[in-house]
DNA sequence: GTTTGTGAAACGATTCACAGCT
DNA sequence: AGCTGTGAATCGTTTCACAAAC
């Protein structure tokens, strides 16, 4: 089971989505094309998306809608929550606080820091704002799963480092730079100025 | 020239970054080698990408950093700057609007629309936030090159179609749905919740 | 000697197409 | 008859490797 390609799993997470819709109406079982239709897809890539993890279909029928939803979210690890701590309070991290598909998905954002004095200590969305300074304490007496990362590109590195060796194993990552981290620790960097240029190279190249 | 991967145009955009940096160090030349290191890529990676839109480097010396940068920048169409429409100012939406990477780059957001009668008629970053009603009136008179989406999900492609009504031939997508577009509008969606669930995929399969 | 530019080879992902189950 | 599951074929991207330029 082990290498299925980053593409994949981000379909996976878009199927989960539709069958929870489709759960809702109560449809009782779903088919390939459905599920592509849906999706964007071919009605080959839902299956074979699926196959990598077993075969949950019957010839014929389709695929139960709420097993496989239910078998979608145990492949991609949403069957419990997770501790998140947010990095950077500035604007993006203000708003990712109180966005709410972070935790409708099973992330509770628990810990906020920053370095920035007129920001520690303030209360956002419930939560004390604490100095970065603090976060090795603060990690070691209630560990987290997942952080997210939201300081300026310089101070990066140095936070990412440093919550590594907290044991921090997955890091979503909006500083515009590249983290260097062990093979052991995953990140997934989101550029936004990156996906406007794709944009701007579209209109430039029509 | 046609036909490039979204991936060579994701990694042109990190080049760039990379020989703005070295130009305000002052470097005259860089190798594809030292380019790759800093951006997590391989030498012959950066020459391909390169040499899909010509032949910028000399042999045995390497690129000169001011002239491909400007190449660079001409490439992705980043020799003029965009006049961005931000639609939804909730909380993402006010994160955007202030974050500077944008104006940086040259995206300039230069009018925000809501359809919540409490937000309408509020400044914002000394724009006033206007009536989605009022799209086609205020796109006709102020036409725009992009726009950013960060309505809820429901709404995103009702405004989408009255957004293209109007030329827009460029979206910045994060409402959780997969908006339908004819071809000549291109389309990018970032789905922050879809981010962090290949986090929660990573650390449950390993 | 160094580094580019680029065909050719290797690799990876998607699509095809059909046998096999319901 | 309908739809899955999956090898085989296709398509696209990355890596290799080397001749050509400096």
């Amino acid at each position: 089971m082990r290498k299925v390609a980053e593409s994949t799993v981000r379909r996976l997470s878009l199927y989960l989505r539709f069958l929870e819709e489709f759960e809702g109406q109560g449809m009782g079982t779903v088919s390939s094309s459905a599920l592509a239709s849906r999706g964007g897809t071919t009605s080959a890539q839902v299956r074979k998306d699926l196959s990598f993890f077993g075969s949950f279909g019957k010839r014929g029928l389709g695929y139960p809608v709420p097993e496989l939803a239910e078998r979608l979210r145990q492949i991609l690890g949403l069957k419990r929550r997770y501790q998140v701590a947010l990095i950077g309070a500035g604007k993006i991290g203000s708003a990712l606080v109180q966005y709410r598909g972070f935790r409708q998905r099973g992330f509770d954002i628990v810990a906020i820091f920053d370095s920035d004095p007129g920001k520690i200590g303030r209360q956002w969305n419930g939560l004390t704002v604490l100095d970065v300074e603090a976060l090795e304490r603060e990690l070691g007496r209630n560990p987290i799963d997942m952080a997210v990362l939201v300081t300026p590109g310089e101070a990066a590195q140095a936070v990412t480092d440093r919550l590594i060796g907290q044991g921090v194993k997955a890091i979503l990552n909006f500083a515009p730079v590249q983290l260097s981290v062990p093979d052991d620790v995953v990140v997934k960097t989101v550029n936004l100025a990156l996906e406007l240029e794709t944009l701007s190279y579209a209109l430039a190249n029509r």
